[in-house]
DNA sequence: GACTCCAGGTAAATCGGTTTACTAATTTTG
DNA sequence: CAAAATTAGTAAACCGATTTACCTGGAGTC
């Protein structure tokens, strides 16, 4: 019964004895049709079955109601850290009253950029990429409001960060005055990706500035920190685990993240090793579900959420014409139960 | 210097000398062009910074390149839940292979239908929606290809999905086996969006079920179950035990999700309350972070990771013309230690 | 030398809407 | 009552690509 054939807008205009103008008027502006006209057109339009095609209203509106996320990784190993998870909320919380819905873009074939180009966005937000990044030549060329999340403070582009290095220096000192002097730092594993930027990301160069001062502050070598890299993930946090228990001899973790002190807990957990009578534990991020660690996971606390709604809140701002603008949000150091003295 | 407009295929071939045909076989289809024109063109292409429109690439190819996940809630309240995580990990980890991005489609100013005719996407995934919602019959005018989770299995209508009925007596008979005879179920706040189907989920519809069959063997009366209502997050799991734990005598609590019994835990904890020897607990989904409870959850463990998954790969198999499938998963009863005999 | 092929390229149609500029009929205004 | 303004509607341009159908000149064939 029905055509096999998308109904658009001229199929209406025919069936209705009107023009295709008159059409979109009925939909989008129905106080420059007389009333009678616009419910006839209406009547066919639902008789029709006939749905608006977003594609090719966009061409014209320049408007696709949707938030680009540009991610480095698979969405598979991106959203194995809760943490992507939390600003993914913020940005959707302020986004939600603009009617915008949130693009996850993951590599194109493996390429960033590529996937970068091919994005049908408003605006886009990239996670921890810095000013000299392409992605960010490409949006300026694209005309498409960009926004990164712990990328660099620089020059003409909006960010939404934390201080890392202030950050990491607090978190380390207070290990250090628990008398550690064997310490495990896990890193992520660089994501690489054939852009060019497989390098470390920005964040963890400056957690490890802030981790080496603190380090010559308190009169100890570089070398007193040994660095395991590892998947962002629960059971990369595991395997950290297993790789700094291997008779390292190290006293105290710091991980990059809080999704691998969980997979550490677990694995503590599993081979008898006390926390932190045993091992001292510490991470950032301080996600939601960090609450249900016992005994409790001493963390720099960072405002995921927040930093989402915020990043949220300057894109809203920048799709409205609004300036470039540099966002530092604060972190706290959330003392709890997981480092404590060095085992004799 | 640069132009402040966008840089067109238009622009190329006119600084090029040549037809807008010709840029557009520079990039798609070189063969057809010697060498010579292909690169002089790729050169100027490159030399005025082109990006090819998506949107406009788009209205032709009829390929967005995304796959849309239908929401009923905001995304700051559907992420909530690690489960949705994790069927989203497995969604994109088909969809990565065909250069598909994930658009996560919340209500559209609270109506989820009007959310999905505006959805620009290939393919659409809706979680919990049975065949007789309305966008079952949008999508097929739109003759968009359209998956469900933990849908119904139904007439046309591809969707994976579990035996829910039978997953939740398995549970509860379990349950029972240790005595219990007052429950506390914790479901989820049904999302009431303005599209009429502010019921409670078909999942829920079909656990009930299951448990009530359950009780009738177990000779209990219905009333043995008391119902408390949530939303589906930590807090909410929080908010739920405190509720049970305010003098209603329940033994146990089955929550509908892991998420909800994580929330148990920390109160529980935070209150002194052991488990499973003051109060048992058991719940659904068996996420990956469930792995760090103590002590271990008892749960029924739905392959979140793998429905996704499998969702995907139906959707790219509908997008290449293949037939609507039906998927049943296996579920299992994790047996660990949150469930324990009556307390005197 | 007439005929077919083919490589290399183009003009115009198309995708499905929105928007601009214009017309004709009616109403208001001075 | 003529001029101006408003109402209701339309034709055509436009958004920026892809794709179809066609053209042209030269090589290969018989």
């Amino acid at each position: 019964m029905r055509s096999s054939t998308r109904v658009t807008i001229k199929d209406i205009a025919e069936k209705a004895g009107v023009s295709k103008t008159t059409v979109s008027f009925a939909f989008n502006e129905p106080s420059k049709l007389s009333s009678a006209t616009c419910e006839r057109v209406l009547a066919m339009a639902a008789q029709l079955g006939y749905v608006p095609d977003p594609v090719a209203r966009t061409l014209t509106t320049r408007r696709t109601g949707s938030v680009g996320i540009l991610l480095c990784q698979p969405v598979e190993e991106a959203l194995r850290n809760p943490y992507l998870g939390e600003i993914l909320q913020g940005i959707g919380s302020s986004c939600a009253g603009q009617g915008l819905s949130l693009l996850l873009v993951p590599p194109f074939h493996g390429q960033v950029m590529e996937a970068a180009r091919r994005a049908a966005v408003d605006a886009l937000v990239a996670i921890g990429v810095g000013p000299d990044h392409q992605v960010v030549d490409l949006m300026q060329r694209r005309q498409i409001p960009l926004v990164t999340i712990d990328g660099c403070p620089g020059e003409g582009l909006s960010n939404v960060g934390v201080d890392d290095e202030a950050a990491a220096y607090e978190l380390l000192e207070y290990v250090l005055g628990f008398g550690h002097s064997r310490l495990a730092i896990v890193e992520l594993e660089p994501e690489v990706y054939s852009d060019g930027s497989g390098q470390t990301s920005a964040v963890a160069r400056r957690r490890m500035a802030g981790f080496s001062r603190a380090l010559g502050e308190a009169g100890l070598a570089v070398d007193a920190m040994r660095t395991f890299r590892v998947d962002c993930s629960l059971s990369g946090g595991m395997a950290a685990a297993d790789k700094v228990l291997a008779g390292t001899g190290c006293t105290a973790i710091l991980a990059m993240a809080d999704i691998l002190a969980m997979g550490i807990y677990v694995r503590c957990s599993e081979a008898g090793i006390r926390i932190p009578v045993d091992l001292s534990v510490a991470a950032f991020d301080g996600i939601q579900l960090s609450r249900i660690l016992q005994p409790g996971l001493t963390t720099i606390s960072q405002p995921g959420f927040e930093k989402g709604s915020e990043a949220g809140r300057v894109i809203l701002s920048l799709l409205d014409g609004g300036p470039v603008r540099q966002v530092l949000m604060p972190t706290t150091l959330q003392v709890r139960a997981s480092v404590g003295q060095v085992p004799d």
